[in-house]
DNA sequence: CATCGATGTGTACACTTGTTCACTAATGTG
DNA sequence: CACATTAGTGAACAAGTGTACACATCGATG
């Protein structure tokens, strides 16, 4: 599993690899492979499993680090960014992911980010934030909140992870675009729909 | 093209597609693949040039179907996902290519996407529309705006494409995003920042 | 009609690929 | 210590891969 995201980190597709790659990589000999994995496929969603304690990972350091500031916005995106730069083949695997060609994959992606929508639900509730928006209003808030976080890790990944100016920038850009949405968010309902 | 297409609209990615097979779908020995590209790349980037004149294509519909409504954003969702449909295999190419393994189709795409935005953010002038916003917020807002509606691709084409009940739930759900957006455009700067 | 450029063909070569099978080395448990 | 399980090995196979080269076929233009 790390050759494979040693591979996906030096800019492969998770979908090109094949089994005498990531074996040769591994410095195993290629049979090898088949005492952990049946196929592909398979290691693929061995790594959503992992990406899902990833994820969990930095929620709890969000949690913990973020409870008593008002720039709560900002802090939880530079939250995100250090993770995604510490554990940069995780996110690329991730974001490959989202549009890979296995359908499970895919779909175990898309069930973390549900997940992660829901805590980021749950924990809103509990700082008695966006407390005039329904059960549904807010979880659509959160969907839509994941959905940017993750699209800018598509700009995250595509720059030199030391290249700080465009990484700042793509910080800044990301927190006013979840400032913006729960800008929204604070009125919706009572100005619209 | 149409032959590498075929394949990606058939489930497999990009990243892993082999000249051999390409040529075997297009009913075509394989040196015959020299004859129009020098590799596997060069005819992704000229798949991206052809992705751009349909994403033009729609922009020019959504303009004619969409000035004298108050619907705006609902219809505009619809046109939306009714070119996804139609150009299946195209978006899949796109919503790949985004995290795909070949640096410059990444680019071009991503390229596409601004241009777009850029679009959208004159035809919100030409209208009238988001007047208080300063010309830099502007192009915040149909930043977001487009990478929300591309996200929304992802969710459109992992299902099947005449499953009608998902993919008018999927646009209700567009159209509710951009809503959120716009109202928080409504009122950016004048409460916050 | 002759010629030229673009497109397609067939053969060939040196590799790489996924998977199988029987075998060996390491590991931890009774 | 003995034994069972787990992880790694090496050789083998049929099939697929990218690419090179010389040759054939076509449509248009002189």
């Amino acid at each position: 599993m790390n050759a494979a995201l040693a591979l996906v980190g030096k800019g492969r597709h998770f979908a090109s690899l094949g089994i005498r790659e990531v074996t040769r990589q591994a410095g195993v000999v290629p049979t090898s492979f088949y005492r952990h994995f049946r196929n592909m496929d398979d290691l693929g969603l061995q790594l959503v499993d992992e990406l899902g304690l990833v994820l969990r990972r930095m929620m709890r350091e969000a949690r913990a680090n973020v409870l008593q500031s008002d720039k709560l916005i900002e802090e939880s995106v530079g939250i995100f960014v250090a993770h995604a730069q510490a554990n940069r083949s995780f996110f690329l695997f991730m974001a490959q992911g989202l549009a890979g060609e296995s359908r499970a994959v895919q779909e175990g992606i898309r069930s973390e980010m549900r997940f992660f929508a829901s805590e980021l639900a749950n924990d809103l509730r509990r700082l008695r934030l966006m407390e005039h928006l329904s059960d549904t209003d807010l979880d659509l808030t959160c969907d839509l909140v994941v959905r940017t976080v993750a699209f800018s890790l598509t700009d995250l990944l595509s720059v030199s992870q030391d290249d700080d100016y465009q990484i700042g920038q793509i910080r800044k850009r990301t927190t006013r675009f979840l400032q913006m949405i729960f800008l929204g968010a604070g009125h919706w309902q009572s100005d619209s729909a």
